[in-house]
DNA sequence: CAGTAATCGGACTTCCGTTTCCGATTCGAG
DNA sequence: CTCGAATCGGAAACGGAAGTCCGATTACTG
C-alpha cells in the first residue's frame, strides 16, 4: 500500500489535491520571503505564519527546517547560475562578461539574506540537497572566467575559487556592515583580479 | 552590607581568596581555548569541562557567555591593535608597515575562530564591552592608512572601513573554505589596494 | 586548631525553537 | 450528495543549551 506520509517525497504531485499543490507553493513563497528578510534564524512559525497555514502544513510540505532551506538556497544558486549563464551570451569582452555576471550575482545576493548565509558558509545546510545547485554555480563562473583568462584580462594565477572566496566575504560583509554598499567593495576586488595592463579602469 | 554575588563585579581581587583567582585566570584561559578552537557556539560546559571546573563557578565569575566571550573578544582586537602599533614603528614605507600589520592581524585571525566569529560580524557579543577594542583596532589600522596615503602607497578613495570590510570577508573566508590559504586571498586585496603606478608589486 | 564566610560543583530549572501527533476539516471520486 | 481518504492546524512533546541554587568543601582569620 501507498499511504504517502509526506509530501516531500512526491515531487510534483500526480493526483494530489489541489489545496495541497497550492499550499506547497505559498509555504514556498513565504519561505523565500522570510529567509530572504531574517535569514536562515527565522522560525517555521514566521513562515507558517507568513504563508496564512498551521505550522503542521509546512512540516507536511518539508520534514525538517534544514531541508527546506536548502531547496530555497538551491533555487537562490540556480537564480545566480543562470545571471552568469545569460551573462555569458552577451556581447562585448570576456572581462565585461565577468564583472556583468559578478554584479547580477551580488545585487541577488544582496536582496536574499537566506543564500547569502549558505554563501558566507557559517550555516548549516542541508549539504546533500545544497551542494549539486553550488556546483552547477561555480562551474558558470569558472566558464566566465576561463573566457576571461584566455582573453588575458585577469591574472594568470586567479581561479574559481577565488572567486568563491570574493563572494564568500563579501556576503559576510553585507551582513554586517549594510551600510557601506557592495559596489565599492566590488570596485576594489576587480582592481586586484584585472590582470595589470589589461585595458583601461577595473571597473567596466 | 557588602556581601558579593558575582566576582565579576570585583576587577582584580584584592582579598580575594586565593583559589577564586587562580579559578578566574583557569577559566579564561580555557574559554580562550575552546573558542578559539570551535568558535563562539562551543558551550559554557565544555569550558568548564576545559578548565577543570564545575559550570557554577564559570557563572561565579563571569555573569553571561556573553560577557566572557566579550572579554575574550576584547582581548582579541586588543591584540590585533598592538601588532598594528608594532607595524607602524617599523622602519621601511608605510606601504610595507601596512601590509605587515595585515598580515599579522590575519595570521592572529586564522588562530582564533573566536574573534574571527566576532569581526565576521555574525555573532552576537556584547556590544557594551566589545565595541571599544574593536574602535582602538580600527583607529590603529587607520593611523598605518593615513601614513600609506600619505606616502602615495593607496588609491585615495580606499578607507579604514573598507579595510574593516576585507577582514570582515577574510574572517568569514577562513571559516568556510579553510583550505585556500589566507595569504593567498592576502595578494588579490593588495593588489585592489594599491594605487596604481605605486611601485613594484603590491604583495611585499 | 576551630569557626566562618566565600567558593565550588553539578543537578536542576528555564527557555525557546523544532518536530510530532491527532482530532477537525476539506477535497474529489463515484 | 455521500463517503473515505488526504490534508490541515495548532497544542503539546521533545531536545539542547543557558543560567540558577544550594549542600559540600575549602581558604583564611584569630
Amino acid at each position: 500500500m501507498a499511504t504517502v506520509v509526506n509530501m516531500s517525497d512526491v515531487p510534483s504531485g500526480r493526483g494530489v489535491r489541489a489545496d495541497a499543490r497550492r499550499n506547497r507553493e505559498r509555504v514556498l513563497q513565504a519561505a523565500q520571503t522570510v529567509f530572504a528578510k531574517q535569514g536562515l534564524s527565522a522560525q517555521m512559525q514566521d513562515v507558517a505564519q507568513q504563508a496564512g497555514v498551521g505550522l503542521g502544513t509546512v512540516y507536511r510540505h518539508f520534514p525538517t527546517k534544514e531541508r527546506l532551506a536548502a531547496e530555497l538556497v538551491s533555487a537562490g544558486f540556480d537564480r545566480m547560475t543562470t545571471q552568469a549563464l545569460h551573462a555569458r551570451d552577451e556581447p562585448g569582452d570576456a572581462w565585461d562578461r565577468l564583472v556583468a555576471a559578478l554584479r547580477a550575482n551580488l545585487a541577488d545576493l544582496a536582496a536574499d539574506a537566506g543564500t547569502r548565509a549558505a554563501m558566507a558558509g557559517g550555516v548549516a545546510v542541508d549539504l546533500d540537497h545544497g551542494e549539486p545547485a553550488r556546483l552547477r554555480h561555480r562551474a558558470a563562473l569558472d566558464a566566465l572566467l576561463a573566457d576571461a583568462r584566455a582573453e588575458g584580462a585577469v591574472h594568470d594565477d586567479f581561479q574559481v575559487d577565488d572567486l568563491g572566496m570574493m563572494l564568500c566575504g563579501m556576503s559576510a560583509a553585507m551582513d554586517s556592515r549594510s551600510d557601506v554598499g557592495w559596489e565599492r567593495q566590488l570596485r576594489f576586488v576587480l582592481r586586484g583580479i584585472r590582470a595589470v595592463g589589461a585595458g583601461p579602469g577595473a571597473a567596466e
